[in-house]
DNA sequence: ATGAAAGCGCTAACAG
DNA sequence: CTGTTAGCGCTTTCAT
């Protein structure tokens, strides 16, 4: 590739006048300008960013670590942190850390050794709690980390919604699905606040954690089955993330369980598929769109070293999406 | 961040002999090692992986284009392309060109600039073809352009499949709906198989194309109305992803035609959640694991340049798996 | 076994 | 308005 001499030489100037068309930076002259520009064209040259990255001390880049791309979830977060990005000249270098520690702490070693301007957390174990402490700019998503920024939906509320409905809808014997409660993630509230509302109720929910590895779906249809098969008298059930409604689903399809006639179904984040399939998923939404633009935002104010006066915990509100998988009003009991 | 001159002051050495053992390479006495690991340790010391990329004009660094990592196929097949890689030592660019010719334009410029050493193109439309001139290794999924590698599905056996059986399963009135045909992408060859495939039985299916804005649930849902509306006659629909599957779904029970009896329904990719909702979408699987496999090898051998003797297509089965979409053994008419 | 020096491609004073 | 020079952090001959 032509380098920045080459279009020098063809162009007669020096690099520097070169740089300084590229960079549009201090007097150059028409005529130069213009033979550097030919020049340009005609080595077909890009610049270097990676000499450019060196020099400058800003790569441009933000580390981005997720679960796992996989999930529909972090899909659309991805997403939408990338068009913002992209769109004020940031690339994004993506992480998939399985949760897993090793990983996680590896990933975040390579995105320092590659200079990453900061770092957007979507997943967190335990262990990485102390190891982050890069001064770089981070920021997380629904996990509280020391002094890191954190952007999350309002997840204790999140739960509270779901515990109200399923109250109101007549459930009587209710239970809930949730992710590993050690992982320490905000997700966690979702627990705490359907647990605390539904003791408003004089209910006591059955609660199931999921194992530590969090994108197993066998592992997930096994707990599923046990625990619909050990109490049968479940009418009730809130999961932490759309994907388990489904399996869910399947789990009550086989063993002949109707949705919502004998067991009334919660969800969580509204995912696109929830709002087509039959019976429509009642489900909790997470503001992505808002949680991602937030994310970035906060991210840049970091960079650019604006972030002394931003607060330290942004929650953002969610809202029940009431479909058919929880009793239609006409059909109350 | 510490530099290797800092590591160096510390231990009392030159750069060369950090950089020795940093590389492992040439002699280097077990007493320096010793106390440059120790003055690395002390410094946090992370080498500059950008510097090393200047250097070595080598930045491990690999870019993906995909339509949106929000389809749950491309996140599917993302995250698989990524574990591979990162375990070969390669990073991921992530691009999301939403099927615009001018954003995959720029990030082709993107990523030649930033001298990625690979690009792995998920995406392209039409006019990015001609401009793909970059003396970089390149690979595609699904599209075939020029003298570049591409890994795909079968996708006319893809169709083929989906035509036997609808056929099979005594369907008369047949439709399709599938992606802008005019993208010049090998999935184009699902409409072709399915085409040709039940002209051999004496049947002429409708087929519809959505826009050129592939992921815009708003418009799929329009036309899929639009299409059952006109056509109430048909009771064979062949959709060209689950994702579309879906609306249909939503769109049927919305106007109370029944899946299967009334109208019997397939899909493309077998995402996870075709597997757990009810009734289960019959589907056809591309081989996700096996084709991200294939690409990242496909890339690699093309960086380690041994690309001479590779073929340039790539087309791995798929298959059929059927569900409840489409009607049971017991109930052929 | 270690060091000195040049250079990867680019930017940024400082001259002139 | 343009050129000279130094340097970003690292690797790599070539000496010693």
């Amino acid at each position: 590739m032509a380098t920045i001499k080459d279009v020098a030489e063809k162009a007669g100037v020096t690099v520097t006048t070169v740089s300084r068309v590229l960079n549009n930076r201090g007097y150059i002259s028409d005529a130069t300008r213009n033979k550097v520009r030919l020049a340009m064209e005609e080595l077909q040259y890009q610049p270097n960013e990676i000499a450019r990255s060196l020099m400058r001390k800003r790569s441009m880049m933000l580390g981005l670590i997720v679960p796992t791309i996989a999930h529909p979830f972090f899909g659309q977060w991805a997403y939408s942190l990338e068009t913002h990005a992209s769109a004020r000249g940031y690339k994004i270098l993506l992480c998939n850390s399985r949760l897993d520690e090793a990983k996680e702490k590896d990933y975040i070693d390579m995105l320092k050794s590659n200079r990453v301007d900061g770092i957007i957390m979507g997943s967190h174990t335990i262990d990485v709690r102390e190891y982050i402490h890069l001064g770089k700019p981070i920021v997380t998503f629904d996990r509280r980390i020391e002094a890191i920024p954190c952007v999350s939906s309002d997840n204790y509320q999140g739960g509270v919604l779901a515990a109200e409905h399923l109250a109101a809808k007549g459930c009587r014997s209710i239970a809930h699905i949730c992710g590993n409660l050690k992982l320490d993630m905000l997700g966690n509230r979702r627990t705490e606040g359907f647990v605390d509302s539904l003791r408003k109720y004089g209910l006591e929910p059955i609660v199931v954690q999921l194992g530590a590895d969090a994108f197993d779906p066998a592992e997930h249809e096994q707990v599923v089955g046990s625990l619909l098969s050990e109490h049968p008298e479940v009418d009730g059930l809130f999961v932490s993330s759309d994907m388990i409604a489904y399996q869910v689903m399947k789990v009550c399809a086989a063993k002949g369980i109707r949705i919502p006639e004998q067991l009334q179904l919660i969800g969580y984040d509204d995912i696109p598929i929830s709002e087509w399939i039959t019976p429509g998923l009642t489900t909790i939404k997470q503001p992505i769109e808002e949680m991602s633009r937030l994310a970035f935002n906060i991210i840049e104010k970091l960079i650019e070293g604006e972030g002394a006066e931003l607060p330290l915990e942004h929650v953002l509100p969610v809202r029940l999406i009431e479909r058919q998988t929880t009793r239609q009003p006409g059909l109350l009991g």
